[in-house]
DNA sequence: TTGAAAGCGCTAACAT
DNA sequence: ATGTTAGCGCTTTCAA
């Protein structure tokens, strides 16, 4: 059960550990180690079935090959595939990805903070949901590259990959009024500071305002995070209940799509007839839905390669980082029969 | 940037690193330390934001702290949620997880086992793709404890959870025919050497046999993984264009639904007028599509946990197991309109 | 061409 | 009640 170390090897071999570690870590030439030797030490090393103990590489070096990654929830479907391709993108450069799921709780997020931290993780990407930034300043000021996605925390003062939320939400908001819609509800949730929500009720806002429409407060629907489904059952049949009520829904993601929609079947309102229906967010499940759902698409892929990109950037800066760079990725408005099928009723 | 140890603390202080790794670790008491130095220690570990490095303590320690997670894909509904709950159950246990795709592909798992190994992690959980056990058994006789999910691998001999993928299948196909299907097709992925894959085709063919129904080969549709949605378009419509066309399809998992119904949409099928349809896995959106579809709901939570338990037991027993478990936990079979409103064309 | 020795930061015998 | 020491397995000067 023991496994086998270098010290193992050396004694078999009546070689020193450093010639076998140069020769197994590729410097064998550089040293001007003979050929002849080389060859018997990786024969060895394989047959003694050795390999390298990472963790006391990662002790003597200083570095631990593992990048952290923290997203809300990873069994959320937006979260999953960004998380895909952020593994694939740190496999490339050499590390490994631990991800967490913080569940919206800033407690949670201390801790997993503070584990990535002992860990000695070289970099952290992180979906952020905390309202104050001390912990991660913390973690920056000890030389942890940090790079933030998804959501934003201006005073942090690292590269961040960001979504444009309000144009997101402002094109999705004229969409609804070009399709005639005058009284539309905005399901979004509460507490709102994350900064995704914020930009979206903003855009949802200002899409009303440039357009004339003064917002009923029977349209504005707030969820707590921990409750959606309940929630959403719960308030939003008053805010499209007619006269008065909105003939258009738009919802601040993905989760909150879902719970409308098995709201409306319960009641059997037809989409888009009795009311439509869009969303943040794009996954497989509106375009099947019935009847498909519109929905605003962000980019995950670029999202994914461009934290990475930023990351490895500040990993190799060394902690002396010039210039903090901000992406900002563009949504796609993908139209579908939720609410281009028809007008909406007076 | 340099970070503190337990010298510098020690320094500080002029007590030893063992008095301060002692009172750090709780030990303090056990040990007869004075509350009042205790009290000392952990003030100023605070106030110099000490933090032990974990893979020094890793190293001493001969753990890792860290289980690995081998699934083919995290971006998979299915497969995310139960890396969900994994991750959960593996934190209460005072563990991290690193979440690992193996995209189907042997060498990529190779490769990632390898990786897993070289950490040093204290237990490993796989929904192994490899046909041949012998890159698992390897790690099995260094004694790394190992705990399969979701896919069997019967040589391995190591403790497993698994679905009774025969029987959920039987279930279905018996469901369609209760019907009045005879003619019901079966898509499944191919090189089909997976145990789930398997076994579901078995089910279907077995419940199909035991009803006294000839298979039309034109009914068995295997799909190759890494094209799924372009072979379905290509060989779907010729296994149900009349006569002797399918009038039902049961699909072997949540991806092939999705093409399927991609597919279906393509041409004008509906369901389950002109063609029935349901699936093994359940996902949101077989709740939401148009019409919402039967599926075979495979008990996530429960997987997730039993394999926890075990990989924990097996941790525990230091590679002495005594007896291997292996758990098979039933699926559910969630009716829905595409299966159930009416009755199929002759 | 090769080796000896130090040390990364921690824990655990074994003193005292 | 507290300290000394050795060592986990590796890399890296420095020396030969």
């Amino acid at each position: 059960m023991k496994r086998v170390s270098l010290a193992d090897l050396s004694s078999e071999l009546h070689v020193s550990k450093t010639l076998i570690s140069l020769v197994l870590n590729n410097k064998g030439d550089q040293h001007g180690i003979s050929k002849t030797t080389q060859a018997k030490v990786i024969a060895k090393a394989a047959e003694m079935n050795y390999f390298p103990n990472q963790m006391a590489r990662g002790l003597r070096i200083g570095k631990s090959g593992t990048i952290g990654l923290i997203v809300a929830d990873i069994a959320n479907p937006f979260y999953a595939v960004i998380a895909r391709y952020i593994e694939d993108e740190v496999n490339k450069l050499g590390y490994n990805l631990i991800i967490c799921s913080s569940d919206e709780k800033d407690e949670k997020e201390f801790r997993l903070l503070r584990m990535l931290r002992d860990r000695q993780v070289d970099g952290l990407i992180v979906s952020s949901t905390l309202r104050k930034p001390n912990a991660l300043l913390e973690l920056k000021r000890l030389g942890y590259p940090i790079v933030l996605i998804d959501r934003d925390m201006p005073k942090l003062g690292v590269p961040t990959v960001l979504v444009n939320n309000h144009k997101g939400a402002y094109e999705m908001t004229r969409h609804l009024i070009a399709h005639g819609h005058k009284k539309i509800a905005h399901v979004s949730l509460s507490p709102n500071y994350l900064s995704t929500i914020r930009d979206r009720v903003k855009g949802y806002r200002d899409a009303m305002k440039d357009a004339g429409i003064r917002i009923s407060s029977r349209w504005i629907i707030n969820v707590p995070f921990d409750d959606v489904p309940a929630a959403v059952e719960r308030i939003l049949p008053e805010a499209i209940k007619q006269p008065g009520g909105a003939t258009a829904i738009f919802t601040a993601n993905n989760n909150l799509a879902v719970a409308v929609l098995g709201t409306l079947r319960n009641h059997s309102y037809r989409i888009p007839e009795d009311v439509a229906l869009c969303s943040f967010d794009d996954v497989d499940l509106f375009r099947f839905s019935h009847p498909p759902i519109t929905a605003c698409e962000q980019p995950s892929r670029d999202i994914a390669t461009e934290s990475v990109r930023l990351l490895s950037r500040l990993i190799d800066q060394k902690g002396s980082p010039e210039g903090i760079e901000n992406v900002i990725l563009e949504t796609t408005l993908n139209p579908r029969p939720s609410t281009t099928n028809g007008s909406p009723k007076i």
